[in-house]
DNA sequence: TACTGATCATTC
DNA sequence: GAATGATCAGTA
């Protein structure tokens, strides 16, 4: 399998982003040798994937920025025709286990996003994967007023978990940061301790950026 | 049309 | 099974 070694600067990594620009997933795929998937209900994350090849991202499949070296995260933005992103961008997953619940400054969301590349991919729904096109890709750290207002959402989310509300907690709740199932399907089971300090199970859940969100990004930093 | 809850591929 | 990469699709 055809993979860029890892950029060692992040000028470096945003050089190679933005030589990406503008091309097709068929140009990216084909300089790779890989196939476009047909049928786009089963290529969820081929693009992300597509990404961390042609940029030589590092840790995939681990809970660690893609590119460790020099501690970016990479987050493909699919882009509809107004410019606007199309879905919310998964972050990671929710901790359940008291053991892991911390504070905001050691929290993995704000790890995670403390430095991201985002690369904007044209998704509207009636260009065909293979002729959808790369945008300008930029590296994003959360401003003051970003940060703040994901570190409520993180927080008041943590805090119901620890108050053993995760049963009432859905995708309605945070203004920027969100909560939503992250599973195989509905009938997958990941440990949980409630309230009482007991052990059960509940359906995995992860954290995402509502579109409206990426959206203040984009218009803040970047352009298609 | 936007949003929430559900789902799909790959890898370890 | 659980982590990564996300988008699908029903319905409000």
């Amino acid at each position: 399998m055809p993979r860029m070694p890892p950029p060692g600067t992040e000028l470096e990594l945003l050089e190679r982003a933005r030589r990406l620009a503008g091309k097709t997933l068929q140009q990216l795929a084909g300089n790779m040798a890989l196939p476009v998937p047909t049928g786009q209900k089963y290529a969820k994350g081929w693009i992300g994937e597509l990404m961390e090849r042609c940029l030589g991202a590092s840790a995939a499949t681990l809970p660690v920025p893609d590119f460790r070296e020099i501690q970016v995260e990479l987050k493909t933005l699919p882009i509809n025709r107004l410019g606007k992103p199309r879905e919310s961008t998964y972050v990671c997953t929710v901790p359940l286990n008291r053991e892991s619940f911390t504070t905001w400054e050691n929290s993995v969301v704000r790890k995670k996003l403390a430095r991201v590349l985002w690369v904007p991919v044209e998704a509207a729904p009636d260009i065909p994967l293979a002729r959808r096109r790369i945008g300008n890709a930029f590296i994003w750290s959360p401003d003051a007023d970003e940060e703040r207002l994901l570190r409520t959402d993180w927080q008041e989310l943590m805090e119901m978990i620890s108050l053993g509300e995760l049963d009432c907690l859905n995708a309605c709740f945070g203004e920027a940061l969100q909560i939503r199932p992250k599973a195989a399907h509905a009938g997958a089971r990941t440990p949980v301790s409630n309230a009482a300090g007991e052990s059960a199970s509940t359906l995995p859940r992860g954290f995402y950026l509502r579109p409206a969100f990426t959206y203040c990004v984009l218009q803040r930093y970047g352009r298609i």
